[in-house]
DNA sequence: GGCTGTAAATGAACAGGGTTCTTTTACGAC
DNA sequence: GTCGTAAAAGAACCCTGTTCATTTACAGCC
C-alpha cells in the first residue's frame, strides 16, 4: 500500500456477477480466486460489444474485473492470445445444423446468414477479428469439416466444395464488414461531381425505409442469391442433380438415388 | 540534446530520394522544407508494404524520415487522418476505365479484380484500410459514381445498382482480407476429427500446385464467377437485355454490331 | 506438523506508442 | 526592420502492453 490516497477508485461499479465485490484486495493470493481464463475471455468480449473494439486493452479488463493488469497474466500469454480466445467465443456460435438435413445450397444460405449474424451481434468484433488469422486447432476447423463433408456428400469434389466455401466464406466476411462499418460512410453527402451515385444512394435510401430493411442486409441478400444461384449454376455444369435428401450417418433413411 | 551518447542513429540509411542526407538537423525551420503531406504519405505506405501493418507509426515514419515526430503534425493531422491519406493513395490507383466500352458484367469482372489486385499488391495494407470508414468526400465517390453510371445505362435500377455494387465490394474486400491472411491459416494439420476437410484441404493443394494459381485466387475466381452468374440471372429477369455497347458521352461512335 | 514448490494476486517498474507544448529558426509581407 | 506565420527540434505527458520482484495462499510430502 504505497499510495493510499491516490486513486479511491473501489471497482464497485457494475453489479457483482463475478460474486462479492473487492474494493480492496491484500497483495497476495486471494483464499477464493478472482480470475479464470473464461472469465477473462467473457468479459473480453463483453467489453468490445459494450464499448467498442479498442475496449480489448489489458488495463481496460483487468479495470473492469478489479484487478492490476499483471494478475491477467497468469491465465493467458498476452493480448494477442486473449483475442484469439475471443475469437474462438464468438465462432463457437455459428451453428452448422442445417447441413444436417437440409440440401446442400438452402443449408450454405442458412449457415451464411447465421455466420453473418453472430459476427453482427457484435459489430465492433468485426474488425478486429475478421484480420486474425485463426489458430490451426481452433473450433473454426470443426465449422469447416461440417460444410465440407456436406457438400461432398451432396456430389461436389472435395477440392472444388473447400473453394466454394472459402469464396462464400469472402462474401460473408466482406458483408460482415460492410455491415459494421457502412450506412452512413457510403453517403456521398451533397456534391454534384457524383450525380448518378447520389441518385442510386437516395432511391436506396427511400426504398429500404419502405421495406425496413438495412442498408447492408439489402446488399447481403441480393449478393447471397446471386452467387448461391451461380453455385448451382456450377453444380448443374458439373453434371450433378440435386438430391431429394441428404445422407448422413444419423439419418441414414432417405436417399436412393445414385 | 539531453542524450549525447546513447543512440547515434545518424539516419543514413537508404538512398536518398528525398535528396540530402541530414545526419542532424539544427533546431528551428530548415532553409528548404524537408517534408510534405504527399511525402508523409507514400513514406507510409512504402512503409506499410516492407515491414507491415504496424509500421504507420507516426515515430517510425518520422525516423525513417530523419525528422522528430512533432514535425509530422505540421503536416498532418494526426494517425488516423494520415491512415486515411495512405488509403486514399491507393484507392487511387484502382482503374474503373474498363466500365467505358465493356458490357457492365465483363467490366464489373474486370473491376473485381482490379479493385482486388490492387489491395494485393500491399498484403499488409488491406486489415488495416478495409476496416477504415472512409471519408465521404474522398475518391473512392468517384468510384462509385463510375460503377453505378455504367449499370444505370445498361439499364439497372438506381437502387438495385448500388446494392449489386455493395454487395459485389463486400466479396472483393473479403477475398482480399483471405488473400492477406490466408494459405497456411486453413490447413487443418494432422487431426483425425476432420477428414473431409483434410482430404479436401489436400486435394485442393495437389490440384492448385498443378495449375500454378494460388488458394484465394482460386476461391476468388470461382466466386466471381458464380456472383456475376447470380447477377446475370438478375438481369435477365428484371426484362433487360445486355445491350449491343454502353453509350458514354465521349464515346459515342462505335457501338454497331452485337 | 513443518517444509517445499507452485499458483495467484499486488505493486513497481520499463519500453514504446501518439500527441502536445514550448522553443528556435527561417521566410514572406507590410 | 518588424511582425506574423511556417517548419523544424526537443522535452514532456499520458496511455499502452509487458515483465519482474514480492507477498500470500494452498496442496503435497515426509
Amino acid at each position: 500500500m504505497s499510495t493510499p490516497a491516490k486513486t479511491p477508485r473501489p471497482q464497485s461499479s457494475r453489479g457483482g456477477e463475478t460474486g462479492a465485490e473487492t474494493p480492496k484486495r491484500r497483495v497476495g493470493r486471494p483464499r477464493t480466486s478472482v480470475l479464470s481464463r473464461q472469465l477473462i475471455l467473457e468479459t473480453g468480449l463483453r467489453l468490445i460489444v459494450e464499448h467498442g473494439a479498442h475496449s480489448v486493452g489489458m488495463r481496460a479488463i483487468a479495470s473492469e474485473l478489479g484487478v492490476r493488469p499483471s494478475a491477467l497474466y497468469n491465465h493467458v500469454a498476452g493480448q494477442a492470445e486473449l483475442i484469439a480466445g475471443v475469437r474462438e467465443l464468438i465462432s463457437d456460435r455459428i451453428a452448422t445444423d442445417m447441413f444436417v438435413d437440409e440440401p446442400w445450397d438452402v443449408a450454405l444460405a442458412g449457415w451464411a446468414r447465421h455466420y453473418r449474424d453472430t459476427f453482427a451481434a457484435h459489430p465492433p468484433t468485426i474488425a478486429l477479428l475478421a484480420v486474425l488469422p485463426l489458430t490451426p486447432d481452433s473450433v473454426t476447423s470443426l465449422m469447416y469439416e461440417t460444410v465440407i463433408s456436406a457438400l461432398v456428400r451432396a456430389g461436389w469434389p472435395g477440392d472444388r466444395a473447400l473453394t466454394l466455401m472459402v469464396s462464400l466464406e469472402s462474401f460473408i466476411l466482406g458483408s460482415a464488414l460492410d455491415l459494421a462499418a457502412t450506412d452512413e460512410m457510403l453517403d456521398p453527402g451533397p456534391r454534384s461531381d457524383v450525380p448518378a451515385f447520389s441518385a442510386a444512394y437516395l432511391r436506396r435510401e427511400a426504398a429500404l425505409a419502405a421495406t425496413g430493411t438495412s442498408t447492408a442486409d439489402a446488399a447481403f441478400e441480393f449478393g447471397l442469391r446471386a452467387i448461391l444461384a451461380g453455385y448451382r449454376a456450377e453444380y448443374a455444369a458439373l453434371g450433378l442433380t440435386q438430391r431429394p435428401a441428404p445422407v448422413t450417418p444419423e439419418t441414414a433413411a432417405g436417399a436412393g438415388a445414385e
